[in-house]
DNA sequence: CAGTATCCGATCCGATACTG
DNA sequence: CAGTATCGGATCGGATACTG
């Protein structure tokens, strides 16, 4: 079990932690991803681009809002959301769309009326999302809990 | 089956979508997430809060990393992402590591060694993390193509 | 109703220089 | 080795005013 790629010798608890790494569930698995998630370096790469477009302030909570409730028209999601600028509502629907996670349909009416939708594709990617929103709601408080006991001790 | 919560009428196509996605497997849940997701505006919510740590260049891909190799130093994370400045992983470490998501080791040596390790609750981040990572390498060609195929019809 | 256009402050992030 | 400190450009995102 001989160190490699370059990682320093363990002590005695490294060891163990790596060890017990080791022995659970294909970490192989996750390094795998990882280096896919590198790409980005020698060419386009698909998962740091995803990553790249949600993460901003509003693309997750309106891929959830169109998941839960389904097709909205314009001022419904912005009402829903309750604290996005249209702006910033115009901006993040757009994104979605030329990604191809949210589907937009004009209706020719006078006053106008816009419906969006998520697109089967983005409808998938909601069902991921929610995984993760999932473990958010569970594990928040512990993060919470660990920012102010942190904050606390200073710094 | 009447229209509820102020939505408008829906043509025979939008009635069908919201037919199929009711008949799917229980929007409510995606609704009360959704709700969950929305508690900020009145108070602190885990959900948004744990959106607005992650998003960011850094957050997610120090995490895969972390969660494929085991402990880390410095330099070592540094060189595998490759691309990320000696500031910006200091900074993205001191985030994780306050939200109780990464565990920092620091061995009293010349020169000094200081390792990374994600804790229970960052491995069990990671895993979700890694779901929607093994999305964004099923679907990323998809998204770009949408991308793509978007941008060349103008705008 | 569903946007655009413009302005501007906040922040993110990289580059560079320095340090225990 | 593993940082800290400082600067400046780029981008994000809110406020406001205007429009088909």
């Amino acid at each position: 079990m001989a160190p490699q790629e370059g990682t320093a010798v363990f002590d005695r608890h490294t060891a163990v932690t790596i060890a017990e790494f080791d022995g659970g569930s294909g970490e192989k698995k996750f390094r795998k991803i990882f280096e896919e998630a590198q790409q980005t370096r020698n060419g386009p790469c698909p998962v740091r681009d995803v990553i790249a477009r949600i993460s901003d302030k509003w693309s997750l909570l309106t891929i959830l809002l169109l998941g839960g409730y389904g097709t909205l028209r314009f001022n419904e999601i912005r009402h829903r959301i309750g604290d996005i600028s249209q702006r910033m509502l115009t901006v993040t629907l757009r994104h979605l769309e030329e990604d191809g996670l949210v589907s937009r349909r004009i209706y020719a009416e006078v006053p106008p009326r816009v419906e969006y939708d998520l697109t089967p594709l983005g409808r998938s990617l909601m069902e991921q999302v929610s995984l993760l929103t999932e473990w958010a709601t569970l594990n928040g408080t512990s993060i919470l809990d660990a920012r102010r006991s942190s904050r606390r001790k200073g710094r």
